[in-house]
RNA sequence: GCGGCGGUGAUGGAAUGGUAGACAUGGCGGCCUCAAAAGCCGCUGUCCCUUGGGGACGUGUGGGUUCGAAUCCCACCCGCCGUACCA
């Protein structure tokens, strides 16, 4: 054995130096010729991404396992055949870099662009099969110009608006956010309670494409949980609406409810405190104090404290009554905190046997409870007990009586539609996407204000708005770019007067909602794309990231992409055709890593000691890659010990001989030469459909074991098993893979087409036969592969272990499956 | 509450109707060495029989389907993630 020892420190670099050289990443585009440009038939694309990084300090293990993740995926790719477009790009708008220039006074460029470089570094260093030709950073003006292009476009077709609303405003970040970036009625990123604010802002129309971003997750492949999220939160629950009015002011109020069958229930009616009638409502009756009361302090109300599950409910009378349209009783009309101005339509009508909020309302104020559908065992119901909320025969219903609640639900929409009291209706929990911040690191909104036209686009020839520097970041409740005064004076481009810029920049989502797309044809100064190029990459086969993501950036990208389709910008109705979504690393302890624990691994500090290739194949071993897993150093070292074992067998073996298999191989030959046709069928299912990286590895790792345990095998096969195993530990250890790979066949393995299992080494003569008694393993013996049922059947029962066991007992019958085992039953 | 996912040795995990525990970690033992490191080889689910070998048990719990169940079905317990006074 050799003495020297294996130096991931002396090989890496070394590929790394060449593949940059020789660009050998780099895919061009097919060139579009006049009327052509549809992808060639000559190849199949693919496109593997990973979620762009957001640029802060340097990459943590995380984006490791990430990339490691997409690269193996790639690769593979690139030896099956397929042309690959495998990008890198930077999120490099956001907040943590404007804070830092608050605290140290660094422009936020700086600190990105540093941050940048480090990515890039590590990036090269990790040997991370990137096309760099296409790389760029979201804050460059040549990619925001183009962000800003998109805006217009939605601005043009209505999908960009501004308008006054309530919104969530974060104190600490002094910023509005979206929906979205709400966890529990907190920022999502300082962790700051949210309040509401009456603002006029930017919004993107999300919620006009609610029903297909919800339909169409059934097109794509994505995980379960990530579906069902994005469903959650869409949120469509279809019902009716229907209109109480109010005789008194004259005015009908509609409600959106999804239980049209129990309107004869309603028996009260329920707004929300900010509901914009409900002053007006309460004025002059001799509840108009009691309901300023109430509503004052809802209103203060922290929204954690509101929300809160078990709180009993509360509400206050109007004063007034509105009719109920079915059954023409006047009901009463109250101002309540549990009804949500942002759902429905602010109002509700209330039916307390058949809705347990609705129930326990009508319990604390005495308000009376009409069952409306009878309850029966067989339905699970209890045939007494209120509130009801299963199926049954109507009650108490008028013309309604004793038909089912399903079939009363259809005719009570049909008789409200024919009386013009209401209609079938579809409700979203969606909100419009809020895209204005006031912040400065962003990009900028290209609007400008003139007193004479109002709101004016930039035109397109004058974009990008470029971002100007600025003295002070701080924010003080408008965008730090109010100050800019040289920047936000300027001049109408329809009439020449006078004008100011927008100051609200972009939220950096937008930034990260279109930047796939870019990729394809990045270089592209003349358009954001060209529409035939990105039908030769789009969409993008395989997306890998965080299931952090999986509303936000996820369902802004698929809004995008649907918006851009529509203006026939391009041509798929999806961004992302599959989307795997990695675990978290944690760290040691089996927690989530964080400095203030004190428990981060640093990849340069594991790249450093143990090498790029066995840090990658760690992150894949450790365990399913789409689960959460805990690091291990002495786990990290093991697969260090395997890739110095497969590079010892290559010190011995290097030379300029063929790594072909040997021709007719018999004993250890034999025995390697199917070992390593094992390990390719075995590599090759586990990558292709499922990302079973870990088992893959260890496949690899059982065939260097099995070279190991044969050492005095032919060189031939020995040669071969090597060659094999580095050519599957490619994708996973590029640099190791390559370097044993030449060292044994002179060739580039990433040249080379994935190995194909030869069929007559994937079987051998013989099999282990199983015999069981009664389902349990009684014996096992050696029969020949592909011997007949009933010569199997026979060994088995020719078994002395077996035959012991069936002393005394009758075989009433045998199952055999053949290849692999026997099963006697007897009694 | 609703939706999704999961529960297997000391540990990460493998096996998706057919030998439970691949591979790796950790542990134990051996070889090499003056010694150590590195490396190589072997053993390692639990309990019992006092061990050449054999037996029973064993995949959260209880039931079911099946010749055969970690795997399929039903009920329950526990954990994680998302969401929630959504009408």
């Amino acid at each position: 054995m050799s003495e020297r020892r294996y130096d991931p420190q002396e090989i890496e670099p070394r590929w790394q130096r060449l593949w940059a050289d020789e660009r050998t990443w780099e895919v061009p585009n097919q060139p579009v010729g006049r009327g052509g440009g549809q992808r060639s038939e000559s190849f199949e694309k693919s496109y593997v991404l990973e979620m762009l990084p957001y640029p802060s300090g340097e990459p943590h293990i995380g984006h490791l396992k990430n990339y490691a993740l997409g690269d193996a995926i790639a690769h593979f790719h690139r030896r099956i055949g397929r042309r690959v477009l495998h990008p890198m790009g930077y999120d490099a708008f956001g907040l943590p870099a404007e804070n830092n220039a608050i605290k140290t006074g660094v422009h936020p460029r700086v600190a990105t662009d540093r941050s940048i470089a480090a990515y890039r570094h590590w990036f090269h260093r990790w040997g991370i099969s990137i096309d760099w030709s296409r790389e760029f950073g979201t804050h460059e003006p040549r990619y925001y110009r183009w962000t800003q292009w998109i805006f217009l476009k939605l601005f043009e077709r209505d999908l960009a608006y501004r308008k006054e609303a309530a919104v969530k405003w974060c104190p600490n970040d002094q910023t509005v956010l979206a929906n979205e970036q709400v966890i529990d009625g907190r920022c999502e990123r300082c962790g700051f309670e949210v309040e509401l604010r009456q603002l006029e802002q930017w919004f993107f129309r999300i919620t006009d494409y609610a029903d297909r971003l919800l339909d169409d997750l059934d097109e794509i492949r994505w995980p379960e949980h990530v579906k069902s999220m994005q469903r959650n939160w869409i949120g469509r629950s279809s019902g009716a609406e229907v209109s109480f009015r109010c005789h008194e002011l004259g005015i009908d109020y509609p409600v959106f409810t999804t239980r049209p069958d129990t309107l004869f229930g309603a028996t009260f009616f329920v707004m929300a405190p900010e509901h914009p009638d409900v002053f007006r409502l309460a004025a002059g009756t001799r509840r108009e104090a009691e309901v300023h009361h109430y509503v004052n302090h809802a209103l203060t109300e922290k929204a954690e404290d509101r929300g809160a599950a078990e709180k009993p409910k509360t509400g206050v009378p109007l004063g007034r009554t509105v009719r109920n349209p079915i059954s023409g009783e006047q009901i009463p009309m109250y101002v309540a905190d549990y009804v949500l101005m942002e759902y429905g339509t602010g109002a509700i009508m209330a039916v307390p046997a058949h809705d347990e909020r609705d129930h326990a309302f009508a319990v604390a104020y005495d308000l009376p409870i009409r069952r409306v559908i009878e309850g029966t065992p067989e339905d699970g119901g209890d045939a007494h007990g209120l509130p009801y909320t299963g199926d049954g025969p109507m009650v108490n219903s008028g013309e309604f009586d004793g038909i089912h609640n399903r079939a009363a639900y259809d005719a009570i929409v049909t008789w409200l539609d024919r009386e013009g009291n209401g209609h079938r209706s579809v409700s979203f929990r969606l909100r419009d996407w809020l895209v204005s911040r006031q912040r400065y690191w962003g990009c900028p909104i290209p609007i400008v204000y003139c007193a004479r036209c109002g709101m004016v686009p930039v035109p397109e020839a004058d974009l990008p708005v470029e971002l100007p520097d600025v003295e002070d970041y701080k924010p003080k409740g408008r965008s730090p770019l109010a100050a800019a005064e040289d920047w936000v004076s300027t001049s109408c481009p329809q009439c020449g007067g006078p004008a100011r810029r927008e100051t609200d920049t972009m939220d950096t989502f937008v930034d990260s909602s279109w930047y796939y797309l870019r990729y394809c044809d990045a270089l592209d100064d003349d358009a954001a794309w060209d529409r035939r190029v990105l039908a030769q990459w789009m969409a993008v086969d395989q997306y890998i990231g965080g299931v952090e993501h999986a509303i936000l950036h996820l369902l802004y990208s698929r809004f995008f992409v649907k918006a851009l389709a529509d203006m026939e910008l391009l041509d798929v109705q999806e961004p992302f055709e599959a989307l795997f979504t990695q675990g978290m690393i944690l760290g040691p302890d089996g927690y989530k890593m964080s400095s203030s624990k004190g428990n981060v691994v640093a990849p340069s500090a594991i790249v450093e000691r143990y090498g790029a290739d066995a840090a990658r194949c760690y992150v894949l071993f450790m365990g399913p890659p789409d689960q959460d897993a805990a690091w291990s150093d002495s786990g990290v070292e093991g697969v260090y010990r395997f890739l110095a074992r497969l590079w010892r067998l290559s010190e011995d073996l290097a030379g300029p001989s063929s790594a072909e298999p040997p021709l007719e191989p018999d004993g250890d030959a034999l025995t390697l030469v199917r070992k390593a046709n094992w390990a390719i069928e075995k590599v090759t299912g586990d990558m292709s459909g499922r990302f079973a990286f870990n088992t893959a590895i260890a496949a690899i790792m059982e065939l260097v074991n099995e070279i190991y345990r044969h050492p005095v095998a032919d060189e031939a096969a020995r040669r071969f098993a090597v060659a094999t195993a580095a050519s599957l530990l490619f994708p996973f250890a590029p640099h190791l893979g390559a370097e044993v790979y030449e060292r044994l066949t002179g060739r580039r393995a990433w040249e080379e087409p994935w190995p194909a299992a030869d069929p007559a080494m994937l079987t051998a003569d013989a099999f282990e036969l199983v015999c069981q008694v009664n389902g349990k393993v009684r014996d096992r013996l050696s029969a020949p592969t592909g011997a007949p049922r009933e010569q199997l059947e026979q060994l088995a029962l020719a078994s002395s272990r077996v035959r012991a066991r069936l002393d005394g007992l009758t075989v009433v019958r045998v199952i055999v499956v053949p290849d692999k085992l026997v099963n006697v039953v007897a009694r």
